[in-house]
DNA sequence: TAGGACTATAGAAACGTTTACAATGACGTG
DNA sequence: CACGTCATTGTAAACGTTTCTATAGTCCTA
């Protein structure tokens, strides 16, 4: 194995000159940093990052934690964080939590904990205060994505004001019974977008004094199989609704393909909307409005290395500047200079439009 | 920042005994590590993983490679070696080549070298010789998953087998008229699973006696969106086949999609077969061959972990033992002890039928 | 009871870097 | 010309563990 020594040693100059040359830091006339450069070449030598990870306390290695990489959302997640370092040289850590309570408690306790996560991405986490705490505890910036969390800075999506956005749509084509298809149940329960989601539907249909009807909030669990099985059942009942907001895309086409099994066609019997941008929605024409995981990934990774810059690695920061021009779609969070809401793109395409009986009525006219 | 010393120091002992108690290496008396654990939990003491890493020359990371994490595959494959691994406390390193050539140099050369991984997993990676000979000299164990890779232990499922047995359940139902939708374009085109998929298809076809048209080998990328444009061009000639073998699901269900577009009617007017044991397979009704990407991870991890366990760390290994009594699904690859084929499961549904024009023979009768 | 075989412990030397400190010499300024 | 400044370098002390070596004690057996 050959280290710093035998580089200095053939460079003819002491390891302190050699690690100055190899690693940038201090002053080193440039034809002995020529000399040790070639060495080092000539000899194939590697920095051990062990080494100097422990006398600099760096690792160059950020941990991400995902609920589940192989659901849509979080592998572009992953996929975006993932693209962002790569460019910097830092190791991605990937923990996957598989929406695992025990597992969640073992990863915080095992690993956040082993000094060896120069920061850390919670995405779609949902933390008890105290595992919050316990988190900032390893003094390592962190910046989640997903919700906001307190005192954390965050990049994720205005829920809401896309709730808000997929009724109005439906609503103004004329559609006045609007069932929602949400992602409130087992692993997601407690995820907080779920309900900003569900109570931007509520609250838009409220508005438009549309009734939400309780049997047309169907509860499902991000799934296309399990939107698509329940959907069947609510499109069988005698008296249904004419337009579908689902909390996802994958959701809304098991929504789509529902109702296909079902004779009933879309969008003229039935309107669908999305949420997510997710690739399939292409192909079977869903509208809907389009988040860009990637992005956020991206956009957290560069707000980590920011951070990991300025070496000032503060244990939680009150307030952050330079985080107000956002673009802060709605007024539908209370404006957190935190929690940063990346711009969605509603996409209108062929899985909505006027209601059949509302198209009768026009016609007439 | 409380270290051993301060365990030690508290506990009374030398940091030696303290280093024995925690790490479980060496004797230490049942008094004495109980008083060694009780301080370091008082002083809420974790053990620095770089200095440890540092000294034994092992950093319980292992590294993954994967061409794109946000694919099925992928993503099942790096979840099940995640699972595996979070039980051991190994970390999971992430390196997402996204079917770049730059990236993949880039990550060999940067990563792979800076001693920091235990061992490594090529996912689906198709390296040159000299790549290959690259990887290996970090002398650390390699498992692969996907296609064989000469000199490595690998996981993978028989392509060949594979499109030989979806051929066969098309021909056995009555077709003749089978097209094959392959992924050997752009990201994916020198994949071997690509063309063993298809060399099965067209050795069934052959020794069936059935003619293989060029113009029905249509090559996609793997994905739905373009599979179903293609199978719309392929779908609306004046003369199109009976029944579509598509080499993996998400294309197969492309190729569902597209026929019902085109108003016909799966499995009577098109029968059509996949490869995978995607979710999406259920609510079609797709036919196909399973495999299980999970497991393939897992049993890469357990692999791996098995080599790391026994100290000694071969740079190539010639043969294993124990390897041998694998299942060898059909005889499509030479009996290599190296590359180990996991089963796959056939699961006929009713995207597959006689065709209709056989049917109407067989009522005839 | 003496000797050998263990067990339990302490002490110190690694592991391969970075970096604080000190030393040297060159250069510019008053 | 003397002195301060600065760039360049060498030396050695960290960083926080593990593990090798040595020593003292304990127990068993002949």
């Amino acid at each position: 194995m050959t280290g710093i020594k035998e580089v200095a040693a053939r460079a003819g100059v002491s390891v302190g000159t050699a690690s100055r040359a190899l690693s940038g830091n201090g002053s080193v006339a440039a034809g002995t940093r020529q000399r040790v450069l070639t060495a080092a070449q000539q000899l194939n030598f590697v920095r051990s990052y062990n080494a100097s990870s422990l006398v600099t306390g760096r690792s160059r290695i950020i941990g991400v934690i995902v609920p589940s990489v192989d659901r849509w959302y979080f592998a572009k997640v992953v996929a975006g964080i993932a693209e962002e370092l790569i460019t910097v040289g830092y190791d991605l850590a990937l923990y996957n939590i598989f929406g695992d309570r025990d597992n969640q408690d073992a990863v915080l306790e095992d690993f956040l904990m082993r000094q060896r996560l120069d920061a850390v991405v919670p995405v779609s986490l949902e933390l008890k205060p105290e595992e919050l705490t316990r988190m900032l505890s390893i003094r390592r910036p962190v910046v989640g994505i997903g919700g906001p969390m307190p005192g954390v800075p965050t990049i994720g999506m205005d829920h809401f004001a896309a709730g808000s956005l997929a009724t109005a749509h439906l609503l103004g084509l004329g559609h006045e019974r609007i069932a929602h298809v949400s992602g409130g149940i087992d692993p997601y329960r407690d995820f907080k977008l779920t309900d900003q989601r569900q109570a931007g539907f509520e609250n838009e249909m409220k508005r438009a004094g549309a009734s939400v009807r309780p049997e047309w909030i169907i509860a499902s669990d991000f799934t296309l199989q399990d939107a698509y099985n329940k959907a069947r059942s609510l499109l069988a009942m005698p008296e249904r609704p004419t337009a579908v907001f689902a909390a996802s895309d994958e959701m809304a086409i098991g929504v789509i393909l529902a109702a296909r099994d079902l004779g009933l066609q879309v969008p003229h019997d039935l309107s669908v909307v999305g949420i997510d941008g997710h690739e399939l929605g292409e192909t079977f024409g869903l509208t809907t409005i389009q988040q860009f995981p990637r992005q956020q990934g991206q956009q957290a990774a560069r707000k980590l290395l920011q951070k990991l810059a300025k070496k000032t690695v503060p244990f939680a920061e009150g307030n952050e500047t330079g985080g107000n021009d956002m673009p802060t779609t709605g007024e539908s969070l209370p404006p957190d200079s935190l929690h940063e809401l990346l711009d969605t793109k509603f996409v209108v395409r062929n899985s909505t439009a006027v209601p059949r009986s509302r198209a009768r009525d026009l016609e007439r006219q």
